[in-house]
DNA sequence: CGGACAACCTGGTTGC
DNA sequence: TGCAACCAGGTTGTCC
């Protein structure tokens, strides 16, 4: 599910949600994602309140009121949903997402947080408050797409320091900028006129200035409408993004392109698909 | 540095 | 119908 708005999604929805609740209780079917002995984990978040939740990339981390952190990624497949008791199941997607709940998180008067995760790569971690920074998936990560600081000058910083590598696989890179993943490098390639197996070197300063903008629009765009429910994404209340709508070559292959007309092409780019524009993109 | 590839899992879809 | 091959939003580690 997760990119960038789709993560974001949850973190403001959980905020707003699990906020000021107080953790009764943790389950798990899968101890395998949970990335320490299950019992330290019941001991340290039972009892504690939930006081905010943050994102670093693609990372979801709940601070809880005793000075420690749970940190997750939902990887490929994960899903927090929030639940009550008048509230059992939420819309199902072909069950892929009430069928495969892993871990559950028990709040009071019946309320919780339940982990889905039909393929198993998410995790759960709990580290000190003040160390999550320094998780090394985090503390590795580059500049966020979204934040203040991804300014022109920085992300022109980066390209001027990789000039051998194809900008579709640099944006996929995590430790330069983090949160764009598979469906938001394609689409903000298109919105750039940009192909992206084009070298980074190549690009003029006004093709990185395009690009840079249409970043930062299609995640602002996708946060908006809750993110890309493509496949299996739902938010905390089990409803789908609303982005789908407005993919412009993701997953389109061989349908024409919404702008001009043409066939959209897929590529494999650094193992994954790539889709683009023969004719819009250059 | 960077590309290729396997691994972690459980499906759904496509083609013969 | 059966079955193999390929596809899937992410990340890490190894090898070259």
């Amino acid at each position: 599910m997760p990119e960038l708005p789709e993560v974001q999604t949850v973190v403001s929805q959980l905020g707003r949600k699990a906020k000021g609740e107080t953790i009764t209780g943790f389950e798990t079917v899968w101890t395998k994602s949970v990335k320490l002995p299950v019992a330290e984990l019941k001991r340290a978040v039972i009892g504690a309140k939930i006081v905010g939740t943050r994102r670093f990339g693609k990372h979801i981390v709940i601070d809880l009121d005793n000075g420690r952190s749970l940190v997750i990624h939902l990887k490929m497949t994960g899903h927090l949903l929030v639940k009550d008791s008048a509230n059992e199941r939420h819309p199902l997607f072909r069950d892929r997402v009430n069928g495969y709940i892993r871990h559950v998180f028990s709040l009071k008067h019946g309320k919780r947080i339940e982990f889905s995760d039909m393929r198993k790569f998410g995790w759960i971690r709990l580290l000190e408050t003040k160390h999550v920074e320094s998780l090394d998936s985090i503390a590795s990560l580059g500049v966020d797409a979204l934040s203040p600081e991804f300014t022109f000058d920085r992300w022109n910083g980066i390209l001027l320091k990789r000039k051998s590598r194809l900008i579709g696989t640099l944006l996929l890179d995590q430790a330069l900028i983090a949160g764009i993943g598979n469906i938001y490098r394609s689409e903000a390639l298109f919105r750039a006129g940009i192909r992206p197996m084009k070298k980074t070197a190549r690009l003029s300063l006004d093709e990185k200035r395009l690009l840079h903008a249409s970043i930062r629009e299609v995640l602002r765009e996708a946060v908006r409408l809750r993110g890309t429910s493509d496949g299996d994404f739902r938010d905390t209340a089990g409803r789908p993004g609303r982005f789908q709508k407005t993919l412009f070559v993701y997953r389109r292959a061989g349908e024409p392109c919404r702008r001009c007309g043409t066939i959209i092409r897929r590529i494999k780019l650094g193992q994954r698909s790539a889709f683009y524009c023969p004719q819009c993109q250059r």
